[in-house]
RNA sequence: GCGGGUGUGGUGAAAUUGGUAGACACGCCAGACUUAGGAUCUGGUGCCUCACGGUAUGCGGGUUCGAGUCCCUCCACCCGCACCA
C-alpha cells in the first residue's frame, strides 16, 4: 500500500463536495471565524504558483479554526468587472462576459486542484446583475446620504432638506463649495434645479466638473491611484488632466475617521503606515493677507507653521489659482501671461518628472505682513498645487528647503528668524530653534511658538486653524462598458436617482466597445437605451472596479438574499472579518474604499461595525527563478554555464519547466522551439547545467510554472506545504521547484509510518511509550501555536521533525498517530482524511477534536547545560531542575574541563540560569 | 528627499524574544541496497586548521556575565510616497 496521491485526492475532493463537506450556516452555537482572501479578478491566463499562496495561508487558518471549534466562514468569489475583459472584447469581438465566464470556469478549476475548503454555494461574482443590483443600491444610499460633520458620521439627505427649511445652511458648511450660504428662506425660494444643485454638494456620491485624469490611450478616466508619475498604472500611457463631469465619492469627508480606525485595527505598520501617508493629515492655519494698493482682492495661504510667520519673505500662488488675473500688475502681465503659457504647455508628466526646476514670475501685487507691515512680493509657481490648501502658500526660506531654492534662484531676500540655526546654505525646517525677529514670538520656542501664533491669528480675525488632507475625493465614474451601470437618470439634464425597486440597472448588450463622441463610454452610444424618453436620459458612465470589492466581504454572509444586499442578522453573525490575506498592492485604493464603504453602511444603520478587516496578512510575492542557457555567439551551440568563460556567449532564458533543478532536459530543449532542433551542447561531467536569475514570474521570461503541473506531479497536500514551507508567509521569496521533493519526502515518509507497502496498515494499538508522547506533545504544542500566528514555516519543520524522530523510534502506536492526523489536516487535508479512514474512523476528519497539548509529557527533570567560561561554551553537564545552586556550583568547579578552562585563575561570578545555561566569570 | 522593511552557510530559512547560531529542507560529498534509479536508507557538510583550537549573523563601536536579538554610527538592498506648504 503506497501512497496513490493522485487516487487519493481525487477521491477526497470528490467525496467533500458530495457531502457538502464546506456548506457552511449561518445558525451555529459555535463560535464565528470569519476568513478571507481578497477576491481574484480572473484573468485569462490563469494563476501561476505565486497566486495561490495567500489562499493556501488562509485555507490553513480556516481548516485549522474549524477543527479548534468555530464556525469558519472561508468564501471564495470573482472580482469580474474591469478593463483587461473589455480590452479583449475590443481586440477579439467575444463579449466580456463571455470570456468572464470562461476564465472563472478556468480559475475554479485550478483552485479545486489545491484542495481548498471554500463554500462554493456561496461564490459571488460582481458582474452579475443579482450581485450588482446591491452595488447600485449602496451606491444610491451613498447618493442619499451626506456627511454630519457635527456627528462625524453620515445622515440622510432628507434629514438635510428638513435642516435647510428651518435654518438653511448655517452650521453645516458645504464640503463641495465653502462659499455657499444661504437662509431658509433662500432655500425655500430656489428653483428644484438650484436645490438639487446645492444638495450634490453635500451628497456622499455626487456628480461634479473635475478635472479628472484622462488617459487617451484607454479612453477612460482614471483614480489618483492608478495613475503613476503622470502616466498610467496599466500600459503606461500618458495621462492629462481634463475637465469632465464624474461622480466622485465624498471619501474626504471620511478622513479622520479612516485615520483613527488605523488605531482599531490588526494590519502591519507598513500598512497603516501607507495609509496615513495617502490620507496625509496635517495641522496649520489659513492666514488671509490683504494686497497692498488692491482693497478687493486677499491673498489666504494655508500653513503648517505659523510661527514662521515672521520669517515670511514671499507668497507663492498656484498658476491655476483665480486670484492670479486679479492681482497680477499691468507691467507684470506679459511676463505673467508667458509663465502661464509655459505652464499650460507642460504635460503632468513633465511636470513630475523635473521637480528640480525652478520657475516662476512676479505678479507685481505686493500681500502686506498683518503684524508688522512688512510688504511681501507675490510670486506664481508650478510648486504649489491648486489642489492642496489653498492653493497659495506663505514662503519661509530659512525654514522650508523648496521656498530657499526659489529665493536663492529668484534673488529675493532672505529673512533669518532662527539665528544659529540657519547656515544661509539651506533651510533648517526644525521646529525646536528659538524665534527672533519675530515681535511677540521672540525668544519662544518655535513649538510653543505655533500655538501662540494661531491663537493670535484667530483673535486679529485674520485667519483660523485648519486641518488639510492630502486625500483627494475619489472618482467614481469609467468611461466604459464592463462596469456597473449607474442608477441614475437624467431628466432635463438634472441627475435623479432611482430607486431600488428599479434594480438592477441591467447592462445593455452592445455591438462594440468604442468610446462615445465625448469620451463618454460605450453605452452612449446605444441611443434607445440611454434615451427613456425625450427628456430623460441614462448615466453611461460605469463604475470603477473597486464599487463590487468595497463591500463584497458583506455579501457572503448572506450570497443569495433578494430582498437586500445582505440580511443584518447575517452580517451581525459573521460581522468583521477576523483575518483578511492579501497582497499588498491594495493598500491604499481597495482598502481605502472598503473601510469607507463600511463606515457609511455602518453609520446608515446597515450594519453593526464600522471597520470591515479586523486582521490583515500581507502575502509576499512568489518571485520566479529563471533559467539561463548560454548560446556561442553566431552558432546553434550551447555552452553549460560552468564553462561559459571560454567563450563569447549570449544569456537566453529557457522554461524552467525543462529544467530538473539547473540540469536542462536536452531532449525537451530541443523540441521547445523549432530553431533548436538540432541545437549542439557543450557539456560538463555530461550534464549540461543552466544559469539562474532571480527577477519577476512573467510567461515573458519563460519562468512561470503552472500549480496544476506541480499538483500533478507531486500532489495537493505536497504543494501546499511547499508554498508554506518557503518561509514566512509575509515575505517575497523565489519559487525553485526543486526543493519541493523535500516536502514531497516527508509526506511518504509519514505515510510509511502508518502504512507498508507490502503488509498495508501496521498501526498498532499498544499503548505509547513516554518518548513517543513526548515527541506527540511537543509537536502540539508547537503546530497550535505556529498555526494560530500563521508560522506555517516552522510548523511544516515541526511535521518533519515529528516525523523523523518517530521514525527513528519505530513508532506505530495508534495513540500517536491518529491525533497526528487531526494536526495535519489544515496543511494536507487529503492524506490526512485517508489515513484517518483507514485507521478505521467514518466520520470526517474536518471535523476531528483537536488534540490538547499536555505538559506532563513534555517536562524535563533534567537538563544538559552548556557550561561557558567568559562567555565561551566549553563543556556540557546535565543537572536535575529541581537541584540548589549551590550544588550546580560545586559540581561545575570541580570538572576538569572547566578547572582546565579557568587556569587556575579565581572565580568572579557564577551565572546559572535555569533550564538555559552557566556561565563562569573569571 | 521622507516613511516602512530587510541584511544569518552554496540556496530557502530557523533561533523559545538577551542564554549552546545555522533547527528543518534544497544542493553537494561519501556509502548501503539495487538490473537500474530522478526510489529508499545511513553518515558528512559555515569558514580557517591534519589536529588542538580559532573564527563567524552587512561594517564599526557600545551596554551586559552573556548580543543575530538591545543602543549609536555607517553601508547595501527591497517596498511605498514624492514639490502636500
Amino acid at each position: 500500500m503506497e501512497y496513490n496521491f493522485r487516487a487519493i485526492e481525487k477521491k477526497w475532493q470528490e467525496h467533500w463536495v458530495k457531502t457538502h463537506a464546506y456548506r457552511v450556516s449561518n445558525n451555529s452555537p459555535k463560535p464565528k471565524c470569519y476568513v478571507l482572501d481578497m477576491f481574484p479578478y480572473p484573468s485569462g491566463t490563469g494563476l501561476h504558483v505565486g497566486h495561490p499562496l495567500g489562499y493556501i495561508s488562509s485555507d490553513i487558518y480556516a481548516r485549522y479554526k474549524r477543527l479548534k471549534g468555530f464556525n469558519v466562514l472561508h468564501p471564495m468569489g470573482w472580482d469580474a468587472f474591469g478593463l483587461p475583459a473589455e480590452q479583449y472584447a475590443l481586440e477579439t469581438g467575444q463579449h466580456p462576459a463571455v470570456t468572464t465566464a470562461q476564465n472563472t470556469a478556468f480559475f475554479r478549476k485550478q483552485l479545486d486542484n489545491i484542495g481548498f475548503s471554500f463554500d462554493w454555494e456561496r461564490e459571488i461574482n460582481t458582474s452579475d446583475p443579482n450581485y450588482y443590483k446591491w452595488t447600485q443600491s449602496i451606491f444610491l444610499k451613498l447618493f442619499n446620504s451626506w456627511f454630519d460633520r457635527s456627528l462625524q458620521k453620515a445622515v440622510g439627505i432628507d434629514k438635510l432638506i428638513a435642516l435647510f427649511e428651518s435654518n438653511g445652511n448655517a452650521g453645516h458648511e458645504c464640503p463641495g463649495d465653502r462659499t455657499i450660504s444661504f437662509t431658509a428662506a433662500e432655500w425655500k425660494q430656489y428653483s428644484e434645479a438650484q436645490q438639487r444643485e446645492i444638495l450634490m454638494h453635500y451628497r456622499l456620491a455626487f456628480l461634479a466638473y473635475a478635472e479628472v485624469n484622462w488617459c487617451a490611450a484607454l479612453g477612460t478616466v482614471l483614480a489618483n491611484d492608478e495613475v503613476v508619475n503622470g502616466v498610467s498604472e496599466r500600459g503606461g500611457h500618458p495621462v492629462v488632466k481634463k475637465k469632465m463631469r464624474q461622480w466622485f465619492l465624498r471619501i474626504t469627508e471620511y478622513a479622520n475617521r479612516l485615520l483613527e480606525g488605523l488605531e482599531t485595527v490588526a494590519y502591519s505598520e507598513a500598512m497603516k503606515e501607507m495609509q496615513r501617508n495617502w490620507i496625509g493629515k496635517s495641522q496649520g492655519a489659513e492666514i488671509t493677507f490683504k494686497i497692498d494698493g488692491n482693497t478687493d482682492n486677499v491673498v489666504t495661504v494655508y500653513t503648517t507653521r505659523p510661527d514662521t510667520i515672521f520669517g515670511v519673505d514671499f507668497m507663492v500662488v498656484a498658476p491655476e489659482h483665480e486670484l492670479v488675473a486679479k492681482i497680477t500688475t499691468p507691467d507684470k502681465k506679459e511676463d505673467i501671461e508667458k509663465y502661464l503659457d509655459y505652464v499650460q504647455s507642460r504635460s503632468e508628466r513633465e511636470r513630475m518628472a523635473e521637480v528640480k526646476s525652478i520657475t516662476g514670475a512676479f505678479t507685481g501685487a505686493y500681500a502686506v505682513n498683518p503684524f508688522n507691515g512688512k510688504l511681501i512680493p507675490v510670486w506664481i509657481s508650478e510648486y504649489v498645487l491648486a489642489g492642496y490648501g489653498t492653493g497659495a502658500i506663505m514662503a519661509v526660506p530659512c525654514g522650508d528647503q523648496r521656498d530657499f531654492l526659489f529665493a536663492r534662484h529668484f534673488n529675493i531676500p532672505i529673512t533669518n528668524i532662527i539665528g544659529d540655526a540657519f547656515t544661509g546654505e539651506e533651510a533648517n525646517p526644525t521646529k525646536d530653534a528659538i524665534l527672533q525677529h519675530s515681535d511677540f514670538l521672540n525668544g519662544v520656542n518655535m513649538k510653543a511658538a505655533m500655538d501662540i501664533a494661531a491663537d493670535k491669528i484667530e483673535s486679529m480675525g485674520i485667519g483660523k486653524r485648519q486641518i488639510n488632507y492630502k486625500m483627494r475625493d475619489s472618482g467614481f465614474s469609467r468611461q466604459r462598458y464592463w462596469g456597473e451601470p449607474f442608477p441614475i437618470v437624467y431628466k432635463n439634464g438634472i441627475p435623479y436617482a432611482l430607486e431600488d425597486k428599479d434594480l438592477p440597472v441591467t447592462l445593455p448588450h452592445v455591438e462594440n466597445y468604442k468610446p462615445g463622441e465625448e469620451g463618454e463610454g460605450p453605452l452612449a452610444n446605444i441611443t434607445d437605451w440611454v434615451n427613456i424618453d425625450a427628456d430623460t436620459k441614462r448615466e453611461t458612465n460605469t463604475m470603477p472596479g473597486y464599487a463590487g470589492s468595497s463591500w463584497y466581504f458583506l455579501r457572503y454572509a448572506d450570497p443569495h438574499n433578494t430582498t437586500t444586499f445582505a440580511d443584518r442578522s447575517a452580517t451581525d453573525y459573521w460581522n468583521q472579518v477576523d483575518v483578511y490575506v492579501g497582497g499588498t498592492e491594495h493598500a491604499v485604493g481597495h482598502l481605502l474604499y472598503s473601510r469607507m464603504w463600511t463606515k457609511a453602511l455602518y453609520d446608515l444603520g446597515e450594519i453593526g461595525f464600522d471597520e470591515p478587516y479586523k486582521k490583515l496578512i500581507n502575502q509576499g510575492m512568489i518571485g520566479g527563478s529563471s533559467r539561463l542557457v548560454y548560446r556561442i555567439r553566431g552558432t546553434n551551440t550551447f555552452v553549460s554555464h560552468g564553462l561559459k568563460e571560454q567563450y563569447e556567449t549570449d544569456a537566453l532564458h529557457v522554461d524552467v519547466n525543462i529544467v530538473d533543478g539547473v540540469e536542462l532536459d536536452i531532449e525537451a530543449f530541443r523540441n521547445w522551439k523549432p530553431d533548436y532542433n538540432n541545437a549542439e551542447f557543450v557539456l560538463e561531467n555530461g550534464k549540461y547545467l543552466c544559469g539562474t536569475q532571480l527577477e519577476k514570474m512573467s510567461k515573458r521570461l519563460f519562468n512561470t510554472v503552472n500549480p496544476n503541473d506541480v499538483v500533478e506531479k507531486y500532489g495537493a497536500d505536497t504543494f501546499r506545504m511547499y508554498e508554506m514551507f518557503l518561509g514566512p508567509v509575509e515575505q517575497s521569496k523565489p519559487w525553485e521547484t526543486k526543493g519541493i521533493e523535500g516536502v514531497h519526502r516527508f509526506l511518504k515518509k509519514l505515510w510509511r509510518l502508518y502504512a507498508d507497502e507490502q503488509k498495508g496498515l501496521i498501526v498498532k494499538d499498544a499503548p505509547a511509550t513516554p518518548e513517543e508522547l513526548k515527541v506527540l506533545h511537543k509537536t502540539i504544542q508547537k503546530i497550535d501555536a505556529d498555526t494560530e500566528h500563521f508560522s506555517y514555516n516552522t510548523a511544516v519543520s515541526q511535521f518533519m521533525i515529528c516525523v523523523n524522530e518517530l521514525s527513528t523510534l519505530k513508532s506505530n502506536k495508534r495513540s500517536i498517530l491518529e491525533p497526528l492526523l487531526v494536526l495535519l489536516t489544515p496543511y494536507a487535508p487529503h492524506l490526512s482524511e485517508e489515513l484517518w479512514h483507514l485507521l478505521g474512523n467514518t466520520s470526517s476528519i474536518l471535523d476531528a477534536p483537536y488534540p490538547v497539548f499536555e505538559e506532563k509529557y513534555v517536562k524535563e527533570s533534567a537538563f544538559n547545560y552548556p557550561i561557558a567560561v567568559n562567555g565561551k561554551t566549553r563543556t556540557e553537564l546535565s543537572f536535575a531542575l529541581d537541584v540548589e545552586n549551590t550544588a550546580i556550583e560545586e559540581t561545575v568547579l570541580a570538572n576538569e574541563t572547566v578547572q582546565k578552562w579557568m587556569e587556575g585563575k579565581p572565580l568572579k561570578k557564577m551565572v546559572i540560569v535555569k533550564g538555559r545555561m552557566i556561565n563562569i566569570v573569571i
